[in-house]
DNA sequence: GTGAAAGCGCTAACAT
DNA sequence: ATGTTAGCGCTTTCAC
């Protein structure tokens, strides 16, 4: 049998209630009961049991954290880095985290998951783009909810998101400082907040150099941002145009997916083609030349969103709040001096 | 305030404690209150509160879920698809999963996830190749353990395992039908059961067919079985032999890496050079050709070793059970009969 | 076949 | 400053 708050009273020789308030650091202990209580606490190795913590106080102790599937199985790690970052903050505030994942054509009146259907949980993450079924569904349950790296646009949730204007504008304009005017944007998923706002930074840094905007070099219609859509949407590109000499990819697969295209095309990265992605994933070393992009703080994202569920966990605030991650571009070998 | 037992007992008009019968399936009870209690609780969305449940049987409901971090964050979605498996075989059972990741140089004396030291969990299962140091630490907590995909030399588990064996010897096989006979194997990490035991049927079916073994051409001082080592084995083949016509790559990753090398060398798959690799993982479809490999089925390994410590949890068996999920062959585009 | 009641470990209101 | 105690929701033994 596990140790209980009774051994611990019975050896510290105090009642339970004050073992009970030396561990919620009441004000009105005595200093020299606070330590003696907390050395044999120590000693004792106790844990406060969670189910009779829970049964009393309605709380769980848990944060349901939700994906969709294809971004949990993804071949970069992102989300899983973001849910590393959120399942180590959590140690700190003594939460567990339950991971599921969704369909990622959710709609209303799927199922959802059980940890709250069962009311298992005190908040609700949700990391990366989801259907808005599952915003609408969870509605009900009148739970603390948080979102990461993405943001819907008719809703309003406290959130954490990278800065995505300002890295589309850091990439693009890093393009330009290398002299390069015939600057490809490669997306997918348009739609998606974050993609579309590192459009906008594009959008931003040629304005501001005066560079027209050239509707033309802008792949835009893939469904997803992975290397096979970049792979694909390169080529597209290419039948279009050939007077490119740098392009920003809208994440790190696009990018890799257009190096492929470019490598068997022949053209040589950076010296025909400089390009620059986003999110500094983990992408093999075997890439040649290494990826210069813009590294989003993966981790940090997740220990973001997991402070600001505590926060509104101890109701530190009550109006939704956002949070902008900043991000840094990372120069390595893909993106050079433009020679024409 | 969430629906309770008593709630329940009320609107039935029967007493909490039958209704905590019926929940349990108790055979004592009448049918007739069998269907009403049901109802009831249907119609009241009942679920017992875990808290509550767990004081008093002194049970959490959870199972903890370790990983290495190199292994949850790899860029092949293997671990995750198995821990996707189990979530969902615990929907089932009615537990939560705890996921952590542990240090991949995890050694004894180091930190042990918080559900272990707080003794949140019930069981606790283990996935893929973990540091000696972490079965150690966790033996002194007397839970239940359980492996998916990795099995310790020198201690006795249940586990669920893939017919590596099997797979090698399929994989070779299947080279050898098209006619190879200077078949390489690329391997990493070569002291991990799963990889050995795949050379192993490489060298049994080689055996079979009467073809010499030949450890010039078994490339196996790689540490770990990633893309890059792929690349980097295959390279430092060919600067061994160039009589190679088929190749059998250890898994999926290291095919890719090896593809890279023979694409950048100049040589045609599968006219040139056949390789098969192992896994089936999903990678991109961008690969150029679709590697034929060996389908291992992760989701099915993650459900399997959620249903053997369920068994466990009911003292359904008390000897280490090992449970072998078959392997099938996936013939894509990358082998091809040889032409010399 | 069903109900009453004890008790799991803890928190918090109240008593001292 | 510390102790006493009720009660959180459930399971289970025992009584009827």
């Amino acid at each position: 049998m596990a140790i209980t708050i009774k051994d611990v009273a019975k050896k510290a020789e105090v009642s339970i209630a004050t073992v009970s308030l030396v561990i919620h650091n009441h004000r009105r202990i005595s200093p020299e009961t606070k330590t003696k209580v907390n050395r044999i606490i120590k000693e004792l190795n106790y844990h406060p049991s969670r189910s009779a913590r829970g049964l009393v106080s309605q709380k769980t102790g848990n944060i349901g954290f939700i994906l969709t599937d294809d971004h949990f199985l993804r071949s970069e790690p992102f989300y899983t880095r973001i849910f590393l970052g959120t399942e180590f903050q959590a140690r700190e505030y003594e939460y567990y985290i339950l991971l599921t994942t969704i369909a990622s054509n959710f709609q209303v009146g799927d199922r959802l998951p059980r940890f709250v259907l069962e009311r298992n949980v005190d908040g609700i993450i949700i990391a990366g783009k989801v259907p808005a079924g599952i915003l609408q569904s969870l509605a009900k349950y009148n739970l603390p909810i948080a979102l990461a790296d993405y943001y819907p646009m008719d809703d309003n949730y406290p959130v954490v998101l990278i800065d995505n204007v300002s890295g589309g504008i850091t990439a693009t304009q890093h393009l330009i400082n290398l002299n390069h005017r015939n600057i490809a944007f490669i997306g997918g998923d348009i739609d998606h907040p974050s993609i579309s706002d590192r459009f906008q930074g594009y959008k931003n840094a040629l304005e501001k150099s005066l560079i027209n905007f050239n509707p033309n070099i802008c792949i835009t219609d893939a469904d997803y941002p992975n290397r096979e859509n970049g792979f694909l949407s390169a080529k597209k590109l290419f039948e279009r145009s050939s007077a490119i000499t740098g392009i920003f990819a809208c994440n790190d697969a696009m990018a890799i997916g257009v190096m492929q295209y470019l490598k068997e095309k022949g053209f040589r990265i950076p010296e025909d083609i400089s390009i620059i992605g986003f999110d500094d994933v983990e992408a093999d070393l075997s890439l040649d030349p290494p990826l210069t992009t813009i590294r989003v703080p993966k981790t940090e994202l997740g220990i973001e969103v997991m402070r600001l569920m505590s926060d509104m966990l101890q109701n530190k605030f009550t109006s939704p709040k956002k949070i902008l991650v900043p991000i840094e571009l990372v120069e390595r070998k893909s993106t050079a001096r433009a020679n024409k």
